[in-house]
DNA sequence: ATGAAAGCGCTAACAA
DNA sequence: TTGTTAGCGCTTTCAT
């Protein structure tokens, strides 16, 4: 059907292996003869098959990118990133999602991407440790988005800080009852990003001498809806917060919601503070704590192509980016 | 380094062929010898050289996802149920993103696919004539997500539906100066959905008697940010428009914040609709022509794997799925 | 039901 | 600089 190596070799008047040197701009190549097979090769319309030189050379050009949900805002961004620097370099973008209708994540077996891909790059998904171990066991240049884990490069951001820019903020606006929307504190983390940012907001308030109710501690599942369901129970408490610091600025957009379903208003009766830096909280005037994220995924994939260049040490490279509180709209001073 | 198919077919006695088989579920093959391969394989941690087996058949088990931008919501959504479908066929899903830095889109060259997918899924990218004839030239089977194209199969919403919805539903509620804020007329677009619901706002306003002036057909570039610059332009006119029919939600949440940023109200002021049925328009009360886009995507990864199992006519299957109007807060009857 | 052996299309020594 | 040739690891007739 195709054109295979040999019909531009003939066509060629050389051999297939220097049309495969002239082909990959290996050198040893005549200017001459590379022009030549050049030329066959586009009038037939070859394509070197990447499963014959996949095998041939173990390679696959290939590099695994692994996320626990592709249509949320944070990995939306990320993988778009890493997707466009492995394209530049000639490399595939193997999608792995994790996400399942039952919400449950299903178990996710490293081992499948074994001879598949020459590297992978995970996102901010919770690992198992068999997972996590299925992954160093691959012997694959791995880099981790979110979290460092130990034995495989990482790249991301300070969740400590990240809580603390948050919270401190509140704080110096004179707040003192802040409550915290984040993740679900169940799900079995590796990773720990959620709880890093939980704890971040725990240890200012106490530092500042603050004990806050358990109530304060609110799960928002890091989507909207969620953060709708968490601000609706922070202010049906008896003594509601004034401030609330939402791990994610979605689920700022849910308590936003709340507030205003409530007949409240922003900041007037409830300051809030998100994370991440999404697109639509400048718009509505959100106070976020900004994090690069597409940086830290286009970082990523450049990180294991170097592994695979030989450029990088492939297990100790850890990359912490930095954050920045963009004050907006959405908080103010405490009115009393 | 990896156990080999020679290695089980040594350990378990018997030749390749039949470990091949066993494996892979053929028939001719005895139970026992079927459970004595399987233990052996297991035990062994073997995994089936998918470049091999890629060479050996031709099919690669692979299906490329086009997509112009993975960051936006639309495309997010598609991609994921896409990714999710594939992978329960256990296909892998190959992303080639079209995006680029400076915005003008690179030149796609469907060639590069050849013997790297078994099919395509083309999401609403809008193609030039070559590239499309790239596309029939692979000879697998494509789906086009968002279009009819002839020679290929397409999962689509009827566009023109979709702004004569949204426009009926303002002018049913007594709005006349009903403006557009849609796309950039200016591409080059083989993809009709941008000039479909521009076409079908216009068509739906010149059959209820009204030519609306030329400054309310406004750009909005399909994003949040072009939307607010759409919405503060159509503001700022002598005569403002009463309602707003938005291309895509996130427009539509610029225009929202133009109003907000000018001090009126929604609906008061400004009704606007949208179209999607982001997450988040739910929550602002954005009322939007819902469009059922995992859904699409979901079907168009079925349909394509269908066509592989010669289940399917290649290149004539066209469907279009409803959609339907969700009337929230943002729109009101006309005040005089 | 199982085995032997010839590819699949390319790359990489090794020769020339 | 170029050619020869032996794989890469699997699948698939064709035998048995």
């Amino acid at each position: 059907m195709n054109a295979r190596i040999e019909d531009v070799a003939r066509e060629a008047g050389v051999s297939t292996a220097t049309v495969s040197r002239a082909l990959r701009g290996l050198p040893n190549v005549s200017e001459e003869t590379r022009a030549t097979v050049a030329r066959v090769a586009q009038r037939l319309g070859y394509v070197v098959s990447r499963s014959a030189s996949r095998l041939a050379t173990g390679r696959t050009l290939a590099i695994a990118v692994v996320a626990p949900y592709l249509d949320r805002w944070f990995f939306a961004q990320a993988v778009s990133a890493i997707e466009a620097e492995l394209q530049q370099s000639g490399f595939d973008a193997l999608l792995v999602g994790l996400q399942q209708p039952d919400e449950g994540r299903p178990d996710f077996d490293p081992g499948m991407l074994r001879g598949r891909v020459d590297g992978v790059v995970v996102l901010t998904v919770p690992l198992t440790g068999v997972e996590l171990d299925g992954v160093r066991k691959l012997g694959l240049p791995a880099v981790f988005v979110g979290a460092a884990v130990a034995g495989a490069m990482s790249v991301r951001i300070d969740d400590i800080t990240v809580a603390r820019l948050a919270t401190e903020h509140l704080l110096e606006l004179g707040h003192t009852r802040i409550a915290y929307v984040g993740g679900d504190p169940q799900q079995p983390l590796s990773f720990t990003a959620p709880s890093d940012r939980r704890a971040g907001w725990l240890a200012v308030m106490r530092s500042a001498g603050i004990e806050p109710p358990a109530a304060y501690d609110a799960v928002g599942h890091f989507t909207a809806s969620g953060g709708l369901v968490a601000g609706r129970r922070l202010l049906a408490l008896k003594s509601p917060p004034t401030g609330v610091v939402c791990a994610s600025d979605e689920m700022a957009f849910g308590v936003m919601t709340a507030v205003r379903r409530a007949g409240l208003g922003i900041p007037a009766d409830l300051s809030v503070v998100g994370v991440d830096g999404h697109e639509i909280g400048e718009l509505v005037g959100l106070t976020s704590v900004v994090q690069p994220v597409a940086e830290q995924g286009a970082l990523a994939a450049r990180m294991v192509l170097a592994a695979l260049r030989g450029d990088l040490p492939r297990r100790s490279e850890h990359v912490v980016l930095p954050v920045h509180l963009a004050v907006r709209d959405s908080t103010a001073p405490v009115r009393d």
